[in-house]
RNA sequence: GGAGGGGUUCCAGAGCGGUCAAAUGGGGCGGGCUGUAAACCCGUUGACUUCGGUCUUCGAAAGUUCGAAUCUUUCCCCCUCCA
């Protein structure tokens, strides 16, 4: 039998880890186009790539004629999923919570198409029908459907079990408003798949059954494997932390460094899952140098999220810096006023108002170990006084280890 | 409710009156090698410092002592076993 297109590129790409009914999700996917749904929390402010595979499966969705829903777990995010956490976390405010419904949503209108009437995707909020949810008809038009038996058999119930570790009455719920999210979207939204990361499988699998107990309809759920690093090491950390996908926790030029650095055995698996490049194109350009690979990478990604203007710019100061004894001109700057190198400013405080580093400890430290470096320059001492002459058109270029570097401009 | 065990620096985890800013491992950072990779090697990892030191840390508070992460008391939190 052939695979639905959709489904094929799915797996092509390296998006496919677990399906319910492969076989019957490919023939409906044939006979018509669907709605389906994938969840985002919103227990951060924003999102970062660990995330992104998810919203590439959105995307993929879209490519082929599917109409995704954005599910925002404003309700599920008061109550806290215990999948994969072995402590129970810390509960945010309304407050908190609204906000970063804002921002995530800002975030993944990025990266979906609007334009297009027939995939065009549809935001919702499980808060909107999970907040006047009725206890008792709850528990016995949903709660019935479950049994503890089964729920106590979840990995992420047996793990906590297992480990002694409590499990609130509150965070056992999670798995079963999970489920009715989906009866409520199919209900509502017609949706009929729900994709999710292989972690979610158990609570994808009660959404589909539920919808069958409740509804006598058939649901569809497909999981994504967790992606970690050639390293072992979970996705999404860069030099200053979390590889956020938000112009305001990380710049464009940071993130497009995040690719630029990646193992070298995940270029092409990354190229398939967060490019737009189709398959035989990547498998064309495979035997390319691999840095240039990187740097597609970087642009391509870069590109997706920020726009292609920031991805060359990225790509131009990367250039620019790595390459020996550039001036970098185009590196970001810090101005400082001119008054201030009259009395006798340090390295050390200059590393200060550069805000690479905040501790005076840390920078003798650097300094010691020869990391700092000022025009290309080295410093070994750690009193030296930063001269006017240093700068050079009335800027000095300031770096610490291989991969930080700042213009520092007098006003 | 009863009986025990425990809370140590980013994490895990040693220390159990001075030699403790605290072993060891992981992680982080930096250096070397390279390709802004991986692997490997080395260094570093509380703050401030006039580089002599100084100050603040071992769940919280009080106390014993010349001296406490280490002993005592009270309190808070976590875990195990019994009811």
């Amino acid at each position: 039998m052939l695979m639905n297109k959709f489904l094929k590129e799915f797996k092509d790409r390296g998006f496919f880890y677990q399906c319910t009914d492969e076989s019957e999700l490919s023939t409906l996917l044939d006979k018509k186009k669907i709605n389906a749904y994938i969840g985002f929390d919103c227990t951060a402010e924003s999102l970062h790539v660990g995330s992104l595979l998810q919203i590439m499966c959105l995307r993929l969705l879209q490519k082929h004629g599917h109409r995704p829903i954005v599910l925002i777990g404003g309700g599920t995010t008061r109550i806290g999923d215990p999948s994969g956490k072995d402590k129970t976390r810390k509960i945010l405010n309304e407050k908190e919570i609204e906000k970063n419904i804002k921002n995530i949503e800002k975030i993944l209108k990025n990266y979906l198409n609007n334009d297009d009437p027939n995939t065009r995707p549809i935001f919702v909020n499980n808060y909107s029908w999970l907040k006047n949810l009725n206890y008792i008809s709850f528990l016995r038009d949903i709660g019935k459907h479950f049994t503890i038996n089964k729920m106590l058999t979840y990995e992420s119930v047996k793990t906590r079990l297992d480990r002694e570790q409590s499990l609130s009455y509150m965070e056992f719920n999670y798995m079963i408003l999970q489920a009715y999210d989906f009866l409520e979207l199919n209900k509502k939204k017609n949706c009929s798949l729900q994709i999710g990361g292989s972690d979610q499988w158990g609570n994808i699998i009660n959404g589909t059954e539920l919808i069958k107990r409740y509804s006598n309809k058939q649901a569809y759920g497909l999981t994504t494997p967790l992606i970690t690093l050639a390293s072992g090491a979970k996705m999404g950390k860069t030099e200053t932390g979390a590889v956020w996908l938000d112009k305001k926790l990380l710049s464009s030029y940071d993130f497009w460094q995040f690719w630029r650095n990646v193992d070298d055995k995940d270029v092409i698996k990354f190229l398939k899952m967060f490019t737009d490049l189709n398959i035989e194109e990547i498998n064309k350009i495979k035997d390319r140098n691999i840095n240039q690979l990187k740097i597609k990478l970087a642009n391509e990604t870069t590109s997706m999220l920020h726009g292609r203007k920031a991805a060359l710019s990225s790509e131009k100061i990367a250039k620019e810096t790595f390459s020996d004894n550039s001036s970098g001109s185009n590196l970001p700057s810090v101005k400082i006023d001119g008054k201030i190198l009259n009395k006798n400013l340090n390295i050390v405080d200059l590393v200060i108002i550069s805000k690479f580093e905040t501790s005076k400890s840390e920078i003798r430290r650097l300094i010691k170990g020869h990391a700092i470096k000022i025009n290309n320059l080295s410093i070994t001492d750690e009193k030296m006084i930063i001269k006017r002459k240093l700068f050079k058109e009335n800027f000095l270029k300031l770096s610490i280890g291989k991969k930080r570097h700042l213009k520092i401009e007098i006003n």
